[in-house]
This record gives C-alpha cells, sequence and structure tokens, in this order.
DNA sequence: TGATAAACGGTCCATTCCATATGGTACCCT
DNA sequence: AGGGTACCATATGGAATGGACCGTTTATCA
C-alpha cells in the first residue's frame, strides 16, 4: 500500500482522469489529454495504453473488456486508487519542472550567430507564443459566450475551461518571457514607446 | 548535405557547446550542460556520451583518443558542423515547448483534493520557484563582483552570466505564472467585476 | 611512504518512452 | 452488398533515461 514501486506522471495522469470522468477507455484519456495537458506536455497515446494495465497490477484500478465487437478495455479506479491521488495531491512536487524548449536552446546559442541572430530569435518566439495565447483566448472566449446561453452546462464545460486556462496562463508567462528577452536586448534603437503590440503576422 | 537525417536538439546542444568551448570530452560537455542548460532541460550524461559518435557519423565532427590512462575521447567540430549551428540558428524553431512540471500535473487536478488544496499547491509551488530564483540571483551578483575587480574577464565568465541570465529568467516566469494563479485563486475576496475564474472547487 | 578513501571520467545495461506503422472494427453512403 | 472513412487499438524498433558499475587519478592521513 505504501511501497508502490513509485509512480510517475504519467500514473497520476491516468489516475486523476479516472477519478474525474469516471470509468474510461484508453481510448478516451487519450482525446482529454490531447484536449488539455497535450498542449503542452506531450503524452504519447501508446503511454495511456500501456499505463492503466499498469495500474490494474498494482491494484489501483480495475478493467472490463467488451466481449464482441472491438473488445475495448474499460479502466475503472479503485478506492486504493483514488487513495494514492489524494495523498499524491498533499504531497508537494519537488521534482523540477522540464522546460524543453527549442527556442531556449537557440537563444542559449546566438552569440554564434551573427549580430542580429538574438533578435530575429526573440521575435520568431515572441510570434509563435503571441499566436498560441490569442488563440487559446478566443477559444476561451467563445466558450464563455456558449456557456452564457445554456445556463447550466455540464462538467464537461467545467473542465474544458479550466484547461484552457492552463494553456492561457502558460503562453502568457512564456510571451512575458519573451519580452522580457526583448527588453534586455533592445540595445542600438530600442523600442520608443511599446512595442508589445506589434502584428504578428509572420 | 542538405539531407542530414534530422538532427535532434541534443544534437546541436553538442554542436553549439563543441563551437563555443571548442574540442571536448563528453565529460567537459556533461558539465558544462550540467552548469547550465541542465537546471531545467535534462540532459542524461549517458546521451551526452552517445551523441558525439553520432555526429562523428555524420561527417560533423571529428574524434581523436587518448591511448592510455582514461582513453579519453574529445571530439572537434568539423566545418560542416558549424555549417549545421549556423543554418539552425538562422531557421525559426517551430517545434512547440514540453513543459513537465508536476506541480502543474497536480493544480490540473486539484478539484479532485479538498477545498483548500488548490491554495497549498500554489503556495508551495511558490515557495520552491522562488527559492531557485533567489539562489540564482544570488549567484548572478556574486559573479558580477567578481568580475568587476577582475576587469576584461575571459568569455569564460561571459558565457556563465548569459547561462545564469537564462536560468533566472526561466525561473522569473515561472514565478508569475505561480503569482497569478494565487491572484486568481485568492477566492474567498473574489474577483468583483469578472466571475471567469470561478473556484476550483468541485 | 604507503594505504585508503574520495572524486573523476566513462561505459553499460534494463527499463521506459516515443513515433510510426499497421491491423481490425463500425458506420455511412450509394 | 461494396467500399470508403473515421474510429480504436496494438506492435515494433529505436531512442532516451537513470543508475549501477568499473577503471583512473588525486587527496588524506597514519
Amino acid at each position: 500500500m505504501l511501497s508502490t514501486p513509485r509512480l510517475s506522471p504519467t500514473s497520476y495522469l491516468v489516475l486523476g482522469l479516472l477519478a474525474r470522468d469516471g470509468p474510461s477507455t484508453p481510448y478516451a484519456l487519450k482525446r482529454q489529454v490531447a484536449a488539455t495537458l497535450g498542449h503542452f506536455w506531450s503524452f504519447p497515446h501508446a503511454l495511456l495504453y500501456a499505463e492503466p494495465p499498469r495500474l490494474v497490477k498494482l491494484g489501483l484500478a480495475t478493467e472490463t473488456q467488451e466481449l464482441q465487437g472491438r473488445r475495448r478495455r474499460t479502466f475503472t479506479i479503485t478506492p486504493a486508487g483514488a487513495g494514492a491521488v489524494q495523498q499524491w495531491l498533499r504531497r508537494p512536487s519537488h521534482d523540477s519542472t522540464e522546460l524543453r524548449d527549442p527556442g531556449l536552446l537557440q537563444l542559449y546559442f546566438a552569440d554564434l550567430g551573427s549580430a542580429e541572430t538574438p533578435r530575429i530569435i526573440i521575435r520568431e518566439q515572441l510570434a509563435i507564443h503571441r499566436a498560441k495565447l490569442k488563440e487559446y483566448e478566443e477559444r476561451a472566449s467563445s466558450q464563455r459566450s456558449v456557456r452564457g446561453t445554456a445556463g447550466a452546462v455540464g462538467q464537461l464545460e467545467e473542465w474544458h475551461g479550466h484547461s484552457l486556462r492552463m494553456g492561457t496562463l502558460y503562453e502568457r508567462a512564456a510571451v512575458a518571457f519573451w519580452e522580457e528577452m526583448a527588453s534586455e536586448t533592445a540595445d542600438d534603437g530600442a523600442a520608443p514607446g511599446d512595442r508589445r503590440d506589434e502584428p504578428l503576422i509572420a
């Protein structure tokens, strides 16, 4: 019970989804993830097929399988699994964040290029993240308007908004990051007022 | 020449370090990385031993080996390798960022816990990132004072400062992120004008 | 001085991850 | 019924991961 052989982030992802959405097939998990966390933390679908059986072996979930047709396997969280989630939520994650950003890597080596290289890289990354941020925010606002008309929408909508907010917040941080880089690098003819609203068009 | 079978971020990391620091052993690469990018992008050392030979096979580096003692292998970038780096620096990285943050994952499932769970998680993450930020900034300032006394210090110091700035900027973004989360979740006195951010509690 | 420990430098291995290919199932349309 | 296209799932080969392990050099101290 206490000596679970160390659960991975993937384990908790699956357990969490099973806890929140109820019994699910791996395919359902895959779609959930793709629509939410998948935007910035890629969980390959093969993983989401491989993880639930592991959880079953640990007694944290159970499995039922269709006997005809697609023989879909549906996984259900057990009390032990739910307990593991609760325990995890109470235990602060000291494992440090992995930020694998190709743009950051380029910036790190920007001094190997020409004098304009840093500015070019920064401008590019800024454009990319602003575009993504805009996309999130637009989707969020359309979401809101839908909700406005429909009164009490199901939990689905609710967590959808939840996940969108995560993406939004992350992209907002990224934009802030690159803007800071831009201002630090705006040596020569630096920005006069505020160039924050440069058109995003490539 | 153009049809290199797709170089990975790891490839460019190694090429970039070879370009900047000159001929290096895998161990030297490992130490460089650990002191800089490794803070937020873990490259396991085994990778840094495996990658250079691959680059040799592609003609982007050459290898020499000590014949006695530890039989260290030293790798040197070739003109083709240097060209690949330059080309890469000019090509914007559209591959999206991977942000693998256990804290973020917990936050995503915070509604499965008790009412205080979100606040606890946010407070924890904020503390963690603030501590790291402080550490970076302190090291940066001690760095500066050393440089102040020594006049023209070598390039080593320069890129060291460079890398520190990266860590610093990243942590600053993280702190901003979690502060934003904190302010959004400071419900009890909920946001007056804007209810978009309904409390996460189930 | 010699013995021992500690740090250095590197390799190897079991496991997991990951992307892609591929195979089966259900539904839709005519 | 036939065939096209989503949908759903697994298989597979290569890479990444992280730790154990091993030889070399330097430090410590009796």
